[in-house]
DNA sequence: GTTATAATATATTAAATTACTAGGAAAAGA
DNA sequence: TCTTTTCCTAGTAATTTAATATATTATAAC
């Protein structure tokens, strides 16, 4: 199960890529549209920008805002930073299986097929796709 | 991540087949063989038991034998049956999303989706392809 | 320069989950 | 009856989850 991390996250990066026009945007403006409280998401925020996905910044008029093109991040990415790693197994959490147990594990491969078909799945979906999601979801009315 | 309950299932799936020939496998045998103690594989396997993956035969030369034949199980089930869910959020747990804010919900599309491709790979992955998986790691020295 | 705003950092916490272990009861074949 | 094996319930230490609380630092606007 992602935890209330990853889901927020990605709340997250969808309301500030939505909200933002160039302009930094505020946790309390996210909080408010999110339902979710400011405390918990200065945790999941300082992730996402310890993960270089957000760029803060501090003081009046401050907020956060994207360090890249919407396009450019994917959904793989965003998870990962937030949840720490997406594999099913710790044995696949490391690039370099260091499990003992290796040569003789029956389902390391039906393990390694399972993270394929997940990150397959995570990668080819951008922040810009889920985007255009909310904003179908809204009838454009954020925009006027 | 999928716990030791859903790991230690699979193993334990996939022991039982291996070693039955029809006879029923104690937990004795699988722990020794499996590295997992006998305690927390009785925990284990009830649930296998209980989700009818597995039929139990008490008393002296009892143990637990499968309820199908092989190639009938997939591991979405076992995986199911062990965890209780695979799904990736709370939402998407039951048939029916009892979510209040589903239709408001951007990243709704996205997990289901999410899940969905967890659904088809589990499922089109048959407790014999581990079997064989198992029997090839072995080089066959269990059957002789 | 003061003030308001907003990010940053650290600490605390209640509740739930995880991964076990322990002890005994019940069934059934030898 | 004895031994083997499943079945059931309870307990527990450690970790994680999902927050809340408090204080500090940076900066734009006035």
């Amino acid at each position: 199960m992602i935890s209330t991390k990853g889901r927020y996250a990605l709340r997250l990066m969808v309301d500030i890529a939505t909200y933002s026009n160039g302009n930094p945007v505020t946790l309390k403006d996210s909080s408010a549209r999110q339902n979710i409280s400011i405390k918990y998401l200065e945790q999941v925020v300082s992730l996402l920008v310890r993960g270089h996905l957000l760029i803060s910044v501090r003081g009046n008029n401050g907020g956060y805002i994207l360090a890249r093109d919407v396009e450019s991040y994917n959904t793989f990415e965003i998870l990962s930073v937030a949840e720490g790693s997406l594999a099913p197994i710790a044995c696949l959490q490391t690039e370099v299986n260091l499990c003992e147990r290796v040569n003789e594990c029956s389902t390391i491969d039906f393990w390694k097929g399972y993270y394929d078909v997940i990150k397959n799945y995570t990668k080819n979906i951008t922040l810009l796709d889920l985007v255009e999601s909310e904003k179908n979801k809204n009838g454009n009315d954020y925009n006027i």
